[in-house]
DNA sequence: AGGAAGTTGTTCAGAATTGAACATCGGTAT
DNA sequence: ATACCGATGTTCAATTCTGAACAACTTCCT
């Protein structure tokens, strides 16, 4: 293998977001370990490789809300990029065991700018990022709290992978869930129980959803 | 000027943008006139070079929302690069006489893949609109639908340009800034008074919004 | 086992929001 | 001018949501 092809190796993004080297580390978190701060000075891109990491902001009255729930193959600060922003949003904390790939912005720049078929990874992940968002802006517009919580719960069902009729769900507080769906705790605790009584939920230890609770969405 | 140079001065990213060429076109638009509406199938992504674009969704219930009001300098469509989804999923329509430069999905892909400035002007880009849209779902998750009110007239405020202190903003229905915010146009109307009478905003035929407002957005 | 701490089920009064109705006020087409 | 139409101001009952409280239940620590 000659020098330009082992480069051109190193290059191909999952490579890339492999390996450590100049300007890319390797953090290994634990549960609940932040890995960056609101306010936070920004200079750094991550790349999930292993886990699941929250995004909260927290308000000027001290509420606390979360805006996404970042698994695998999602990056994290990408913000930092434009440069627009040098200080975090946001504070990103490990919801379970992580490992991520710190990418210093400087070589993420030089990357994006050098490496064709990484920089088409990153838009394409960017896009989709983008119109995730947006879907639960629109969701805010349109829909009751009741609504929103049962989207999200189908959304943190399919999570991991293509969906069994009924999935399990990730260990998970109401309160958390309040926080992403934008309203009180003893709100989502009624609704979790309507749910139940209806059937389209179950829980014990393990929280699983039936493919049913999609009738909360879809209905007038 | 030889040939290669004049290559590379077609992709500056400006030099780009205000030409037409292969997949390139211009389309002018007359006030009111629709872009692309949701559900059409979606192969081209467009560059606003002059006007303002409205981009809305339409709920299962028939209702419908704002969400983005797009100027000059920004894209317009962008999700179909990304290829998962075929079809628009949202309406744009211009709500000035606009002008547009219509890039064919193809077209796009191979510029964004052979031009690292276009490629970095555009990456740029949707760092800063998801920026943007996560501050809305933020502002939502967060804040009473007059303190939203509130933020969306200072922001129109700067829409244009950097800030006098007192801006006009474009003529805009209450109906659709109801939209804007996500509640209904009575409460809109009340605010807007409430607003007047505290001297925050003045209206006639133009609306000009103070810094007073911030009062509004930034007090507990 | 015996807390201590965190999570969940439940209730409720007060506050905010919705949806619909009706009156008013320019425009503007005929 | 008259009639019509869209946009706006205003009101109100019904609904939904908030915020706070308290008890019951789990988990975890020692």
């Amino acid at each position: 293998m000659n020098t330009k092809h082992r480069l051109k190796q190193a290059f191909l993004p999952a490579t890339f977001l492999a390996k450590t080297g100049i300007g890319r580390t390797i953090v290994d978190l634990k549960k609940q370990q932040t890995i960056f701060a609101q306010g936070d000075a920004s200079d750094s891109v991550f790349y999930i490789q292993k886990g699941r990491v929250k995004l909260t902001v927290i308000s000027k009255a001290g509420k606390e809300a979360t805006i996404a729930l970042l698994g695998v193959g999602n990056f994290l600060g990408e913000d930092c990029i434009a440069a627009v922003q040098p200080l975090r949003m946001a504070t990103a904390v490990a919801i379970t065991a992580a490992s991520v790939l710190r990418i210093e912005r400087k070589e993420m720049v030089r990357v994006l700018h050098n490496e064709k078929l990484f920089s088409e990874v990153f838009v394409t992940y960017l896009l989709t990022r983008n119109a995730r968002i947006q879907e639960d802006l629109v969701d805010h517009l349109f829909n009751s709290s009741e609504k929103r919580l049962a989207r999200t719960l189908l959304l943190l069902a399919q999570f991991g992978k293509e969906g069994a009729p009924e999935t399990v769900i990730p260990k998970m507080s109401q309160e958390t869930l309040a926080e992403m769906i934008g309203t009180t705790r003893s709100r989502v605790s009624f609704f979790m129980n309507r749910f139940r009584k209806l059937g389209f939920i179950e829980y014990n230890g393990k929280l699983s959803v039936h493919s049913s609770l999609l009738n909360v969405v879809l209905h007038d």
